[in-house]
DNA sequence: CACCACCCCTGGACGC
DNA sequence: TGCGTCCAGGGGTGGT
């Protein structure tokens, strides 16, 4: 559930947390949930952290020495920051907690949650192998991707549009709610193959992409079941879709029900009216 | 290489 | 109320 915006508003509001923070303890619920090492120090044990970046949906918490954990939040995934509790959680879903200490003293917790499991945690030693390993798979941020790049990678795939928009080797941070409602504001059909899209229609996909995930974000993302930010606090985007979880109900712009479907093994709502092909 | 089906997992919705 | 069933979904893997 976590896209682009919700990933860069826990970026956002865990920021100012963490930067200078120091990790003074590392404990892990459950281990399966990791990959690489696992030992305090490369979880960031001891180190001060120097900052947290995004790509896509991935993030990662940069210590001052250049290791690093990558975060990916999965479906259910959610990183939240509390005053450190004393004790243990009886929550069976908090998988990793890091208790740290801000620069002015406060010490607090950042809990890794997961109930479903879909995300995970990766230990690096500094963000080259971060990079080799997980980030240089991706595509293009799509907050960032140029209208020629996106062009030039959907001209490289017969798939439908939506199914090349979802895939995060070729643009990374969409996933099945932005995409439906990136391709409905585009007017857009989502079965298009992405190799026959007009490259006019690529930069207007690019710009309302880029207008949509802004707009995303400033409303704190889309809590459309759980996602909170890294401070526990839902978005409201969601009141904003235009077709996700709109299967039926009627179209915003002309009114006749929207349809329902199964794309890239995806459900997929449109308007067979408003989105044609060759946008 | 391109593409697809399948699987992982659990909470919530729904039907009886 | 309580139980069974189904579905949501990102991404990794293995098959065509």
């Amino acid at each position: 559930m976590p896209e682009l915006p919700e990933v860069e508003n826990v970026c956002r509001t865990l920021r100012p947390l963490l930067e200078g923070a120091r990790c003074q303890r590392v404990t892990i619920h459950r281990r399966d949930v990791l990959h690489g090492s696992a030992t305090s120090q490369a979880l960031l044990g001891g180190q001060h952290i120097h900052t947290m970046r995004r790509h896509g949906k991935q993030m990662a918490m940069i210590g001052e020495d250049g290791r690093l954990v990558c975060l990916h939040l999965g479906m259910t995934g959610s990183l939240v920051a509390r005053p450190a509790g004393r004790g243990r959680s009886t929550d069976p879903h908090e998988h990793v907690r890091w208790q740290l200490c801000g620069r002015d003293e406060f010490v607090f917790e950042i809990v890794f949650r997961d109930p479903r499991r879909f995300g995970g945690v990766w230990t690096f030693d500094c963000p080259d192998t971060l990079h080799a390993a997980r980030w240089s798979n991706l595509g293009p941020d799509a907050l960032t991707i140029k209208p020629m790049e996106l062009h030039r990678r959907l001209r490289g795939t017969q798939r439908a549009v939506k199914a090349a928009m979802l895939d995060q080797t070729l643009v990374a941070g969409l996933g099945n709610i932005y995409v439906d409602e990136l391709l409905f504001r585009c007017r857009q059909a989502p079965t298009q193959p992405a190799n026959t899209i007009p490259q006019a229609s690529t930069r207007t996909l690019v710009n309302t992409m880029r207008r949509l995930l802004m707009r995303a974000i400033a409303s704190g993302g889309s809590s459309v079941r759980d996602y909170v930010n890294g401070q526990g606090v839902p978005g409201a985007f969601q009141r904003s879709h235009a077709v996700y979880g709109r299967g039926g109900q009627p179209c915003r712009r002309c009114g006749r029900g929207l349809a329902t479907t199964v794309l890239a093994g995806r459900t997929t709502v449109f308007c067979e009216t408003c989105q044609s092909q060759d946008g």
